[in-house]
RNA sequence: GGGCUCAUAGCUCAGUUGGUUAGAGCGUUGCGUUGACAUCGCAAAGGUCAGAGGUUCAAGUCCUCUUGGGCCCACCA
């Protein structure tokens, strides 16, 4: 007995309900299985921080069609699940929530605060993984993994030791970003440069006098140079200029006194210098701008720093000291031009860094951290790109990744911050600077060198993308042996799912994240970490603007869900999203796929209503072969194969919105709208209930990866084997059933139909009594058996209930008549309608196949055409001239026959 | 400065390796439907594929340039 479909449906009443019965049944989760090959989906670890947004919906969709699809297949499908600590974001967080209670982060301490850290995370840190569900996520929930977990966390220290054995772990000062606000250096990738509308000021610096001078030397008073940030004139200690400039030429060596502060500065020469900008002349500031350190380094020059790190002056600044940068840039200003030593201020269009979380202007600033050698490792991930191990969909990001790596930079990878992995560094006070470096896995009792006691670590913490870029195989407890604490055998699972196979994310994380990544797998692995990476587009407004909460144009998931369900939410946003193109979203867009889920929801209730559930019980294929089947069931057969084939294809070529149309065009408009309409009168034919639940239940299951919530809720409620659809098999693509005659044949029937249809409308004729008659040429035996013998629902669908087939024209009188693929369908006048205008008709009708006729000879006149063109398009071609020049001389007879 | 990407129906977009009849969804218009579904069905209107040149027997598709959007990278003070 089926359970019964109810009228309407209802996606709220069954989502959760489903979700629940699979996790229950384990259906998500995954073991090493050497019998079957693995399939594994890593989710980009969204931050702790975050709660879902389109982005995710998007994103993780695309990973759960591939690991449903694939699990469906017979792979042993992984999608390993996580979340990432996400160090700035989270600590900004944390720091919000304490600060409602009056406290800085300083009140507490860093023992204290980090606590606070973690009650966070434990209360807040799983919204986003919960919110996974709601959207069907088939993630192996038992293998949650966090960055910041203490098992992880042996896998980032193992990683920075062996680099730093390595060599390609250094520290040193250098110009990095610094972010006043966060405090804290940054990544070169994690300060965007953003366009700035600003000033360039033109500052005169005076010449000292009291130099030794040649007698008759026309010097000038000062050396004008410009600057865009006027407020580190401060620590300058040079002027540069280029050695080939001639207006400088004279004034190299010479010195000039450094406004303000009054500092005896020297000009130097060096071709770094552009003479076509401003002045051709440079203040060096190599405490504050990455082009002046390398100027002082190579120079010799002072490296003064003149800011706190939270970007007020410091005592350098002399009497600024104290004032915010911006304050100190307008008193500065301000000071120069009461001087006389601010010579113009012209508009000019900068580009500054700014900080990703807080988007405050980063400063370039000198500082000592930590970096990783890059170069080493960025050289085989080259290779393994270049060599098609590792490919991109679609492949124009290659050439992004590779410019990247081929002139990738050290990674800056300290932070002062609170919230991340320590360094695994510690320092001995009994030693110097240099020396009293340790780094260890534990804190070193005593230090090696001096057998002092006196240690400690260093306090900065790790950029979160140094745990993030390790997540291929630290999720599986590399370096780890025996047993996880998850009870799986850690070499074992390591060596069963490493490599992953697909990696799915946005473009915006390919340095960030990707390209470590592959960097780490082939470092410490020496595989690489995954085969395909797909980069899908971003989600944008309407109006193409990035879907982002501050922005406030943003529409959330979970209400689309609330409104319209998971299945119409996944259903929409892929089948809109052409491969790596942005998604522009409005919320009417979801109607799509609500409308889709709905319509399956009544076929599927139509074809309850009327199967008898005995009749599919026995695998009926064994008593009949295919040629006792119907056109029509023949038809549909091949329709749904070849649709499958379409599936495949655009699955594993990562076109799921293709995959996804091709689905919505077959269950719609050729199972729903034709097959279930032709077979609707003779319903009870055992052929016709067999075929029309086969075709329903395989649909379901090629449709389940991309709406598995409804197609799990119908598939339950028909007769079916197995617990669950998720974890049934994915149709075997039967290419022998693939049948283009029937194809064929039909689409000459639905050609025939579409006429009679349109040729009511023309006349206006109401349904019912209509006559009509198609006449078949006597020798065109095929179309005539074919039409007789699919009659009965031409008929109906046609609503021409007289419907007659003729061999041979038999004059009606006045008629209107189409011709189509030979054959003449003609309905009487019966005086009705003014025959005049259907001349006129006729007569375009033969204008339009003349000029067409026109064109086809053209081409035939052009030799290259016949000799160049493959065989079967010039016989396809000549094939569509006579069809044409057949119509236009059947076309005439109707035409000439109105006369009579 | 270098690179990428987009311009196709009123709107939002598909269109894979070039093949002659360029598709979908929404919208519009007309017709229809008393038991699968109005969240429906049948039809229609609507496109010189941004512009110019080139390659080719054949170009929405490949090449060059132009115009106009979007994005990324880069040390121009």
């Amino acid at each position: 007995m089926m359970d019964e479909i109810s009228k309407q449906y209802s996606p709220k009443d069954v989502e959760e309900r489903w979700y629940k019965f699979w996790e229950d049944r384990g259906f998500f989760s995954s073991r090493v299985n050497w019998k079957k090959k693995p399939f594994v989906v890593l989710i980009p670890p969204p931050n702790v921080t975050g709660i879902l947004h389109m982005g995710h919906a998007l994103n993780n969709t695309f990973q759960d069609i591939l690991i449903r699809y694939h699990r469906m297949k017979g792979f042993e499908s992984l999608w390993m699940p996580g979340t990432d600590h996400a160090g700035i974001a989270t600590q900004n967080v944390v720091e919000k929530s304490i600060a409602k209670e009056g406290l800085k982060r300083q009140d507490l301490g860093r023992e204290k605060f980090i606590e606070r850290v973690w009650l966070w995370k434990e209360k807040y840190g799983s919204t986003i993984i919960h919110q996974l569900r709601k959207i069907g996520a088939s993630c192996d929930w038992s293998r949650l993994r966090f960055t910041m977990d203490e098992e992880y966390s042996k896998s980032v220290v193992e990683v920075f030791l062996r680099l730093y054995e390595k060599g390609l772990i250094y520290r040193g000062s250098y110009i990095i970003n610094w972010c006043p606000r966060c405090h804290t250096a940054l990544s070169d990738e994690e300060a965007a440069h953003q366009p700035l509308k600003g000033n360039l000021y033109y500052l005169r610096y005076p010449l000292s006098r009291g130099l030794p001078s040649v007698p008759g030397e026309d010097l000038p008073e000062y050396v004008v140079v410009a600057t865009t940030r006027p407020e580190t004139m401060l620590g300058d200690t040079a002027i540069a200029v280029n050695p080939k400039d001639k207006r400088y030429k004279k004034l190299v060596g010479k010195t000039v006194t450094l406004p303000l502060i009054n500092r005896q500065i020297k000009i130097i020469a060096d071709s770094m210098v552009d003479m076509e900008f401003g002045t051709g002349a440079v203040k060096v500031t190599p405490a504050h701008d990455p082009n002046d350190y390398a100027l002082g380094k190579k120079h010799n020059l002072e490296f003064i720093n003149v800011m706190h790190p939270d970007a007020r002056m410091n005592a350098s600044a002399g009497k600024y000291e104290g004032l915010e940068r911006f304050k100190a840039r307008e008193k500065i200003l301000e000071d120069l031009k009461g001087m006389g030593l601010l010579e113009k201020i012209a508009p000019h269009e900068l580009s500054a860094g700014h900080c990703y979380r807080c988007h405050t202007i980063v400063e370039p600033y000198l500082s000592k951290q930590w970096f990783v050698k890059m170069a080493p490792l960025a050289k085989p991930a080259i290779k393994a790109v270049k060599e098609g191990k590792i490919k991109f969909y679609p492949a124009r990001w290659t050439k992004v990744y590779l410019n990247w790596m081929e002139n990738i930079q050290d990674w800056c990878i300290s932070r002062q911050i609170w919230w991340g992995h320590r360094l695994p560094v510690y320092y001995c006070k009994g030693c110097n600077d240099e020396t009293g470096v340790i780094v260890s896995r534990v804190k070193p009792k005593r230090c090696p060198k001096c057998g002092s006691a006196d240690i400690y670590q260093d306090e900065d913490v790790l950029d979160t993308w140094f745990s993030s870029w390790l997540w291929p195989f630290a999720t599986f407890y590399w370096p780890q042996k025996g047993l996880s604490p998850k009870g799986a055998l850690c070499e074992e699972d390591l060596r069963y799912f490493y490599p992953t196979s697909t990696l799915v994310t946005a473009a915006e994380i390919i340095f960030f994240w990707v390209a470590r990544m592959i960097m780490a797998g082939i470092e410490f692995q020496g595989k690489i970490p995954f085969k395909d990476i797909y980069i899908h587009g971003t989600v944008r407004d309407a109006e193409g603007k990035k879907m982002s909460k501050s922005l406030g144009n943003s529409i959330d998931p979970l209400e689309v869900i609330k409104e319209y369900g998971s299945d119409a939410l996944r259903f929409s946003l892929i089948s809109i999203t052409a491969q790596g193109q942005d998604v522009f979203l409005s919320k009417e867009r979801f109607e799509q796929g609500r409308n889709f889920a709905n319509k399956i929801w009544n076929a599927s209730r139509f074809i309850q209503m009327n199967l008898n559930p005995d009749s599919v019980n026995l695998d009926l294929c064994v008593f009949f072969k295919k040629e006792d089947l119907s056109l029509v069931n023949r038809w549909i057969l091949s329709r749904f194969y070849s649709t499958l084939s379409e599936v495949e294809k655009y699955l594993d070529k990562f076109r799921f919105n293709e995959a996804a149309n091709s689905l919505y065009a077959f269950f719609w408009h050729e199972f729903c709208d034709w097959y279930l309409e032709i077979i609707k009168p003779d319903i009870r034919n055992p052929h016709n209930q067999l075929i029309m639940y086969k075709i329903l239940e395989k649909s379901l299951r090629v449709m389940h990866p991309f709406m598995p919530f409804i197609t799990e809720e119908i598939w339950q409620k028909f007769p079916h084997e197995g617990e669950s659809i998720m974890v049934s098999s994915w149709p075997h693509l039967q290419k022998q059933i693939i049948d283009k005659k029937a194809e064929k044949e039909m689409s000459v029937i639905f050609e025939v139909i579409a006429c009679i249809r349109n040729m009511r409308l023309a006349l206006e004729i109401p349904s019912g009594s209509l006559d009509v008659s198609v006449k078949i040429c006597p020798s065109d035996n095929h179309n005539r058996i074919l039409l007789e013998s699919n009659l009965e629902y031409i008929k109906s669908l046609s609503r021409a209930p007289n419907l007659i087939i003729e061999e041979r024209y038999r004059a009606l009188g006045k008629e209107y008549v189409n011709v189509l693929s030979g054959m003449h369908i003609s309905i009487p006048l019966q005086g009705l309608v003014d025959i005049e205008s259907y001349k006129v008709k006729i007569d375009n009708k033969i204008l339009k196949a003349q000029s067409d006729i026109r064109a086809k000879k053209s081409l035939f006149s052009n030799k290259d055409f016949i000799n160049k063109a493959p065989q079967e398009i010039v016989e396809a071609e000549k094939e569509k001239l006579t069809a044409l020049e057949k119509e236009v001389q059947k076309l005439r007879g109707v035409r000439d026959g109105f006369k009579a």
